[in-house]
DNA sequence: CACTTTATTGAACAGCTGTTTAGTCTTTGG
DNA sequence: CCAAAGACTAAACAGCTGTTCAATAAAGTG
């Protein structure tokens, strides 16, 4: 039958495109992977970047039914729980990480919808009291995001940095509590806590 | 002389490189751009990887001379000089970026010394009395290393994602607060700050 | 049954890639 | 001054890429 030909191609592409990148995975691999000529996949999808974005469009209709399971990464909150995430739908969330770091439209829009998310989160938990009132909801919510994305962009970075330096025993957790700490009580002394528009930038510049 | 064109080789690479990544940028077009013959160029560095290793060995060095000026940018608390810095040194700070989008370990070795250097200036500040004490310094360090490449890495999906929403002014002041502010007081309500190691995962998890 | 549509393929094409080769020109050093 | 060394190039090579074409087999469809 030919739909399952077709799915079997999305599928194959879509784990392939998470395990390598977009730029690296050419279609003649795929088609290989699948057991297919490259002929054919051109003929169902029209060209390689038609193939792609099927891909794309599939993937963010999944963010979109199962947004729940994904806004936890998206989210400093649950970086306790970003490497059980990984581990769970770890494919998808490689996917999705591969679509951030080759940019372009589908990353924008995947960016935006979980910078929306965090909104949604952000009021929900200061609905119930858990979070302060705050100037700005749609600073934070951007900030959270970006906070949330870093682990996970730099996953590698950060195995191979735990790798070489010391033991990682627990490392997940104990920055999840870390971030927690930061969240909750913030890292600055609060000497000026009251006038509050005071100027902080010494801080930063003066280390020399 | 064959100097001039083996250092014009590499900063017109490292612009190329800074500019479009790695993977993207060919031998021919740097050859082109620098007005030579792509034979030129393996000629002077053996092959094209050569002569990515030698731009970016080059940029590290830069890196360790001029590290006061790119550090902001790896710490959070200067998520308000991150446009200026941008402006400041952009190219080398977009070749950096690119160095860590292709990961590696040219990325790894970026990336600790990042981190590293965050736990100086950790240390720094925490010596001067401006930053209370932690119970992990690393994971602090890397936490806020994390946190502060990420608007770099995603500074395309930021930039989208705030152009189509709203209006920037001053977004990057508003930003540096709301960054500064949850570092400074954090976000949750204070209500078991006392406890310490009370569960807080039930605040990522409630929410559906 | 014939006829059309669809699935599938191998082969070929043009365009890009990094690299090699053979050659010319220019500089340098004894 | 002459030979060796280095800078530099045009052309070609092999390998990859996405895509097209012609052909074959299968599946619907009237």
């Amino acid at each position: 039958m030919a739909t399952d030909t077709r799915a079997n191609l999305i599928d194959v592409a879509t784990n392939a495109f998470a395990r390598d990148g977009f730029a690296t995975t050419s279609l003649r691999s795929i088609a290989k992977e699948a057991g297919v000529s490259p002929a054919l996949v051109v003929h169902h999808f029209g060209s390689r970047e038609k193939l792609v974005e099927e891909c794309i469009v599939k993937s963010l209709g999944l963010w979109v039914s199962e947004k729940q399971q994904f806004v936890d990464v998206s989210l400093s909150t649950s970086l306790s729980q970003w490497q059980s995430s990984v581990d769970q739908h770890g494919s998808k969330l490689q996917f999705f990480r591969q679509v951030l770091l080759a940019g372009g439209e589908p990353a924008n829009i995947l960016f935006s919808r979980m910078v929306q998310e965090a909104q949604m989160v952000i009021d929900s938990q200061v609905e119930k009291g858990q979070i302060r009132k705050l100037e700005n909801r749609d600073d934070l919510a951007l900030l959270m995001t970006l906070n949330g994305l870093a682990p996970l962009l730099l996953q590698e970075q950060m195995a191979s940095f735990l790798g070489q330096s010391q033991e990682q025993t627990g490392l997940t957790d104990r920055l999840a509590k870390t971030s927690d700490e930061v969240y909750r009580r913030g890292i600055y002394k609060s000497s000026d806590s009251g006038s509050g528009k005071k100027k902080k930038k010494k801080s930063a510049k003066k280390q020399g």
